[in-house]
DNA sequence: TGTACATCAGTGAACGCGCGTTCACTGATGTAC
DNA sequence: TGTACATCAGTGAACGCGCGTTCACTGATGTAC
């Protein structure tokens, strides 16, 4: 059942996609090479003709997923506009789609050179990105960009973790509230 | 070999504190039951003495941490002390002993609701806790409580999910600082 | 353009391993008299 | 206090299951002539 160079080339990125998914709902340790799979519509023994292991796969999704992290930012027309989204519900409840950071985290230090390297890679180029529109002195500026991705990441990974709804929330406006003063 | 009360009392407590650590460690699914018990120097089988489930412990290991993260925190004279030592890098490098929310935070959400429940008590108390020494108007004082909080967490998050021990310094100091400044 | 052959993406069974949990057993502890 | 028996913390083998990975096979695609 060979099939075309090109059908090829889109399954092994409907892979990766399916895994960033994936991984990011249920943690690296919670989807097997099985389910990401049958998420494409394949079975699992054709996965090696594509990633030499799912390690490999975890960096490449990774990957992935901070990449789709970093033009949802470039789409935001204010680093106001990017915070309040980011500490919106909607982002609380759709870890799949959302921040890798924030849906893997304590994972990730935990995880191989590969994603480690992703990730060292992406939180640069942010940091980067975020002081650039904060503004200012150079050192000031790298500096909340720094306090700031950390409250973002630290506040939706605790609205995430925490079991009362209402108190869920209260962190998420508390967050929004006290990273858009300070930053504009 | 039946051992005296006190003893297996003991032995329960050893085998929450070596769960509590390894767990931090490793993350939940990092650590076996077999090797839990290897590290009290107890061997398998008599884990279920103690414990209904694996997640029972789980949901007893993280209690603990979480207590002892409060005590922790009291034996600070000043919020600027417990900020440093937060995000000071022997704190960093030894998940297994330190914060349990960073070093958990985003498996917990997809942990059962025993794990979910203690981490959402102690949440509410440490913001509490929090606010009180932060003082001023009570509104103000929470929103500042949840900030820092979220702040310490996603700030040794990324210290310790970054591969560049340069960056990793980078972060915590950055995060000392931005911490440090407002809540005097 | 057509034909013959090599390639290789995908299939599904199988392997080996580790894990959570169970269980029959041991023997020291706890208890009843 | 001493004795006989019940209890039960801990042992180590075993079970069942799921997972990452391998492999022989299939058959459509790609390629060489």
């Amino acid at each position: 059942m060979r099939v075309t160079r090109e059908k090829a080339a889109e399954n092994r990125e409907r892979i990766v996609a399916a895994a960033s998914q994936l991984f990011r709902e249920k943690g690296f340790d919670g989807v097997g090479v099985d389910a990401i799979m049958a998420g494409v519509g394949l079975t699992h023994g054709g996965f090696y003709r594509h990633f030499r292991s799912k390690d490999e796969l975890a960096a490449e999704a990774v990957s992935r997923g901070l990449a789709a992290s970093a033009a949802k930012q470039d789409d935001c027309s204010s680093l106001r506009d990017f915070v309040a989204g980011y500490l919106w519900p909607a982002h609380r409840d759709d870890p799949g789609g959302g921040c890798v950071i924030a849906a893997l985290g304590s994972d990730i230090a935990r995880q191989g050179q590969g994603v480690r390297r992703a990730l060292t890679a992406y939180v640069g180029e942010h940091l980067a990105r975020l002081a650039r529109r904060i503004g200012g002195r150079r050192q000031a500026a790298r500096q909340r960009a720094i306090a700031t991705l950390s409250g973002l990441v630290g506040a939706l990974v605790l609205a995430r973790a925490v079991d009362d709804p209402a108190l869920s929330d209260e962190i998420l406006a508390a967050a929004r509230a006290a990273c858009a003063i300070p930053t504009g």
